[in-house]
DNA sequence: GTGAAAGCGCTAACAC
DNA sequence: GTGTTAGCGCTTTCAC
């Protein structure tokens, strides 16, 4: 870098003033002359001065930068939450810088580690699933604004949280399936915890304050066990499916729960991966939705509008999740308590023509 | 933020040597004996040392940091330059600071403005279109390393641009088309710029120096008249559809196009919004791919894949121009020259099901 | 090999 | 209202 900027020296001199003098000006605090003003203003323009905020960073020790960190931008919620993050972030005045982790707790670590170098004033994370995050808590401990994204693991207690309802958004999905009617409705998630513990907590108190510490899976399934106790339904355990994060693995999931033999009329896939995949798999067996089977995917993604019938989904709010992330975060920057330490926004059930209603058995034989 | 970090000074201080001997081994350069080695590494692990960049920033004159300016991020073309981008800053020692412009060349500017003042390294740019992009301009000529993506405008042909082919992006798609026997061969395009103008630039040497600085669709255009010349088509201008961006103006031209009685026996939509649109409006229509009509579409999206049957694309290698990008932008930084100033990454043909041969008339009545 | 000291560009006391 | 000065945390001559 051969490229020598204009200094607050050089406008001073140019402007035949001191350096304070100058200073006071441009950064528009303290007091001035008139005469001053001008000519300060004059000669900052004609030389094209340029504040060096890291200068002003090193003098104030705030940056007016914030870091964002999640597993990939390009997967679309991800993205929807940067965005929202961006756009409020500038609003309140600071830059933003991405890290994407690929959910490797080393990358994880590393960009943290770049980012307190950096001395951004905060982060918002969607954390790598982990035993001990001690990098994040290392960093919160020493004073470093953070807010969650989307998931929060043990140790992370106290830090605040933006996130979507997982509970009521699959409870939501699965009762409007019963609510049309169905009694055996699949449910395809990506975690397999243990269903008893899970089931413990839906008996909860819906404001249990261990759920958020559960995985975002885990927590549709609670959803699910909800809605099902509500309308009366026994739980089947044989018509949770699991299956890994991608499409393929969905798929197959799906595929070999229908050829199982295991009836089901309905089926809710909680994210947006296994949505595809799910939707995939059913038609791959040959089957047609609604008719052979109902079906609410997860996330609002294009193609669910593309195909038809269109498919029902829970639409989670991203771009408003990153939204409330960057506020809670610079306000947490501006020393404000970060209050409530939850923010679960709610998802919303878009419904379109990928559900029927399930006629019973013996009115459909008659 | 109260939050005080702890210096090289107090390390210099718990290891009982002087600042600059910690400095030293601190930056792992200049000369230190075992011990003062050894003995200010145990202090900095055990004050939990962490480099000020800002700091050092200053001495240096470098960040580390470069800045990218896209539309928005949630566009999935620019998330994949985003992470491509991001990926290869990282492998090259940068941290990515982002902006989205909505297209507006005043939050554009301002961007730009703020990047400069944080001292980032380098920016690669998607620019706004605009007349007089003096903006960019005025950064590139105080030394401020620039690469543009994805598009150009006159008065910027000094920058380094790092694209896709669209010309023959478009000309690949047109040509398959053509090859399968399609005469009428409709094309639905974002702009409309005179089509003389692009005509004789059609006819120039593909090398043509100035195409690039056309916009996008309109280098998509002129593929497409390269395709139809050479399959020895004549160009009916009815058949190149004008549409603006968004997906409801692409349905909404493509029914009126097929309300309008022309004939034509293939489509082709050059971005991937005009891609839904397109698609949309050819279903509304009743009529059926590709049987009706063959289709060839832009940007390999997912839905494209979950419709049936699967839409023919032409795909953009988004990642790799981010990746490629973040290269150039990287050299630049380091005093490198741009060499060549022009990356232009080909685009590839994804044949699936939406595209059939045409049967002649002639034939088809027999 | 090591320490003292200057300085990157800026702000904020502090005297005048 | 204005100028002088110290200092943010670091690197880097420069003597020793």
């Amino acid at each position: 870098m051969t490229r020598e900027s204009v200094t607050i020296m050089d406008v001073a001199r140019e402007a035949g003033v001191s350096k304070s003098a100058a200073a006071r000006v441009l950064a528009r605090n303290g007091s001035a002359s008139a005469t001053t003003h001008e000519r300060v203003m004059k000669a900052a323009a004609f030389l094209g001065y340029r504040p060096n905020q890291l200068a002003r960073s090193m003098k104030s020790g705030a940056t007016n930068t914030i870091g964002i960190v999640v597993p990939d931008v390009i997967i679309p919620f991800f993205s929807a939450i940067l965005r929202g993050v961006a756009d409020n972030a500038r609003a309140a005045g600071f830059e933003v810088l991405v890290s994407n982790t690929d959910n490797d707790p080393d990358i994880e670590e590393r960009s943290l580690e770049l980012f307190a170098e950096k001395r951004v004033d905060g982060i918002a994370i969607a954390p790598v699933f982990q035993q001990d995050p001690r990098a994040i808590l290392r960093l919160a401990d020493e004073g470093m604004p953070v807010v969650l994204l989307d998931r929060r693991m043990t140790g992370l207690e106290h830090l605040p949280l933006v996130s979507v309802d997982h509970v009521d958004a699959a409870e939501k999905a699965v009762a409007a399936l019963a609510d049309l009617g169905h009694e055996r409705i699949a449910l395809l998630a990506e975690s397999a915890p243990a269903l008893a513990r899970l089931q413990e907590l839906a008996e909860s108190s819906s404001s249990h304050p261990h759920l958020s510490l559960l995985r975002p899976s885990a927590q549709r399934i609670i959803g699910y066990l909800r809605a099902i106790k509500r309308h009366g339904i026994e739980l089947d355990e044989d018509l949770i499916i699991h299956s890994g994060y991608t499409t393929t693995s969905a798929q197959e999931a799906v595929e070999r729960f229908l050829a199982s033999g295991i009836e089901a009329t309905a089926l809710h896939a909680t994210n947006a991966v296994l949505t595809s995949g799910a939707y995939r798999g059913i038609r791959s067996r040959g089957l047609s939705v609604p008719e052979d089977m109902s079906f609410i995917g997860f996330d609002d993604q294009e193609w669910t509008t593309m195909v038809q019938p269109e498919v029902t989904v829970v639409e989670q709010p991203s771009q408003q999740l990153g939204a409330t992330a960057a506020t809670v975060l610079t306000n947490l920057v501006r020393g404000a308590a970060a209050d409530p330490l939850e923010h679960l926004l709610e998802a919303e059930l878009l419904m379109r023509d990928s559900t029927a209603s399930r006629v019973r058995p013996s009115i459909r034989l008659a």
